[in-house]
DNA sequence: AGATTAATTATACATGCGTATAAAAACAGG
DNA sequence: CCTGTTTTTATACGCATGTATAATTAATCT
């Protein structure tokens, strides 16, 4: 059997866990906080503990980034695959997805806004880590593409890049709402959801066709 | 007339300019350094002044910031404008384009990289600045659509957006470029023709019809 | 030459960082 | 109670940062 929870532990019990210490970053990054600048002292200082002994839970603060990275990444994708398998009207998929998906931006977790904004920035073990996540989403998404394409009768062209599109036009479009207003996030959803379309619909039509449009 | 280049100045003269202070930040931005990141004693050692002569040239470092993105956007909507008028083969404009932006990104200026890294961290005051260059590309781009659908005889339905889309989607893609090697490159350049296209045909296609695909 | 003026520099201070090292604390087994 | 064992803590070191203050330097003006 795997170790018992209930284990009899030999030395001192460690006063915290890494949840713990997941949460204390959590409650560090505000909206506009990036993981990037997360110091590791700061870090302990806010879980309560002192600086060294954040090494016992983590090798450095990059692990530590890494791993509120996936969860972020899971979390999310769970959010919003029940969401869309939920549906009842498959026909405002899009327009659905596109508003959990802002919704979460200002979620309790938090982990919406820290996926978006590490995309590009810091170590390459979590520039790594978000690659990794929006890839998972992609999967799904291309998946979803194909079922329901499938459903109504039409063919989706390259629905590989289409699902990539589509993925990184909706983290773009989200990143640029973190730091709007609800009333501008309601605009921005309408806006990305006639951009959506217009990459499904693009993608319908056979590429050699494209060439008519320079 | 203006104030002469050789006019009589008091005290002691500048040992050096503003544009020094620049190219010492740009030498410091390789391709994996964010300008977030550069601290004012850095960049004065790499300018080889003191330390608090900084300031003689900008209020703080967010303000050369901001003035390195101001510079890097327009420099590339100048190369990237001057490239796109040139061309005798207007079928080919969406992949030229594409080519000459992923060109950029090792141009000896470094200033795409730059632009490309700072979307969404940092100070308001530089992630402003970044939003500002590209509604500048995004409004070029659309009178560019404007132009071509014209001259090709069909109807752009959502122009502003879909230059938006184009932008945001190319810059993304940019993003993901500047970490990988030459042959990977090229094969990005492949899939955002597929994917620029993809929207451009969407464009086209009347909003209406979309809603045949949910 | 001497006064004035502006840009630069040297020095210094307080702060925060990562982490090395050793001592203290809390548990289990004997 | 004593001995290991493990986690936590205290203390400390070296380093880099932003910036305040005062001195220094190099030019012009009278």
């Amino acid at each position: 059997m795997p170790d018992n929870a209930v284990t009899k532990r030999r030395g001192r019990p460690p006063a915290i866990g890494r949840e713990d210490i997941i949460r204390a970053a959590l409650s560090l990054l505000g909206p506009q906080r990036s993981v990037a600048t997360l110091t590791l002292r700061e870090v302990a200082r806010a879980a309560g503990i002192a600086p060294n002994s954040f090494y016992r839970h983590f090798p450095d603060i990059d692990a530590l980034a890494v791993c509120l990275i996936e969860r972020a990444g899971s979390t999310l994708r769970r959010i919003i695959g029940d969401a869309r398998r939920s549906l009842e009207r498959p026909d405002s998929v899009v327009r659905m997805s596109m508003e959990i998906f802002i919704e979460q931006l200002d979620a309790d977790d938090g982990f919406l806004p820290l996926l978006l904004r590490e995309g590009h920035v810091g170590s390459d073990a979590f520039k790594q880590a978000v690659e990794a996540q929006l890839c998972h989403f992609e999967d799904e998404l291309q998946q979803d593409l194909l079922r329901l394409s499938a459903a109504h009768g039409f063919v989706v062209d390259h629905p590989a890049l289409a699902a990539r599109a589509i993925t990184r036009l909706v983290f773009v479009m989200g990143t640029q709402a973190l730091d709007q207003p609800p009333a501008q996030r309601r605009q921005l959803v309408e806006q990305s959801v006639v951009m959506l379309r217009m990459i499904i619909d693009g993608a319908q039509r056979p590429q050699t066709q494209a060439a008519a449009l320079p």
